[in-house]
DNA sequence: GTGGTCTAGACCACC
DNA sequence: GTGGTCTAGACCACA
């Protein structure tokens, strides 16, 4: 049933900052908006901005330069696309088919549902 | 039950619950094991289990007599799968696809992966 | 020349809790002190003992059932002898044998400081 | 045991500078490269090289003529002897004695695993 | 200017 | 009772 809990917004920050890096928006080893500077973007408190910064660091996305800034780490793209592909596909994908079959639909109809609430859009 | 997951446990209990109903094991109007029953199978707290059943019960998937037990609703197995499928195809299948065009993969593909993680197991 | 900083609190309290856990007195699967309860005993405010046990937990030495508390992990004893043994080896045993070299000592030298300082307290 | 957190840059740069000295590369009274030099050398600010610079004139291991640059102090090698013995045997050796029995460790053991490690590189 | 840490206090969901 | 998160504000070391 999916009832999921909203995200901390620590954890939605880190999302935005991997799609970013996942896009191309921002490159491996450019430096990205300091804690301040995205706390402001974002809308939230500086320590929850340090704290999502802290976390994709320790997932090895980012990595910070002493009184310098943060950057995307060196394999970022690499490692982001990692992290969210073996995500997706161990976790998202096995629960999607599951869920499909419970509900007793296949992959196109599925498929075409969603195109075509895509296009009502 | 998972207690590192992410998920609340009674919701995880919920969850499985509703499994029970769509995979037709459970059917209408019948009887489902009591709140203590389910919380020594989930290994849970009664208190725990009892919250899940109360989730389940507004959600109008399953009712009480009092002193007696709990019950599928009358209209359980169509309830629950119109919660679920409304939650997949609003919630879940965008995001499916958002994530798989983010990860550079299309439908085939995945399916593909699935199946032969599937084989594999 | 070994500048050290001193340590953040969190670490330190990190620190004690894998002291506790190498020395046995605390054992896998075994729980520990909540984070209210250690904030007390550490005397730190409560948001600070969390951190250490969230840094625990992402290290993977202790973990949390929710709304129950923290526990040593699985292989805790393991996990924790592990970090401080590589981080023994591979940081603290290099710069000991360099720093000794520098210092023209040889290591039955500083043996024999270490346990005529240990014999006078 | 990630605890060490990574030392200031300037602390790093000082401790190049008494290695250099310990090692005989440096003479007592003999010039040492200036603030900008070694800045480059380094790869870092010129403000972060002065400070180590004026870090290690504080401690008296070296000293400057305005106009001219750095030089070694008179009782360089000994100063920078004393400064790094002390701490090294009352701070390192203590935590390296306890640190080794924590992880079932001794002495000669340690000793091995360094050298063949040493070897294979 | 940068990040890092700590405190205080609050609210929440959960067991 | 438990942990998790967020805010606000402060101070520090560093570049």
């Amino acid at each position: 049933m999916e009832f999921a809990d909203k995200q901390a917004i620590y954890l939605q920050i880190a999302d935005k900052v991997c799609e970013f890096i996942l896009s191309g928006e921002w490159s491996d080893n450019e430096r990205i908006p300091s804690v301040r500077e995205i706390s402001v973007m974002m809308e939230v408190n500086p320590n929850t901005a340090n704290r999502a910064y802290d976390y994709l660091q320790s997932m090895g996305v980012i990595f910070n330069k002493r009184g310098i800034g943060y950057f995307v780490a060196e394999n970022g793209l690499e490692m982001t696309k990692q992290l969210k592909r073996s995500r997706f596909l161990e976790e998202d994908v096995p629960r999607f088919f599951r869920d499909m079959q419970l509900l007793g639909l296949n992959c196109s109809e599925v498929e075409q549902i969603f195109k075509k609430s895509n296009n009502n859009q």
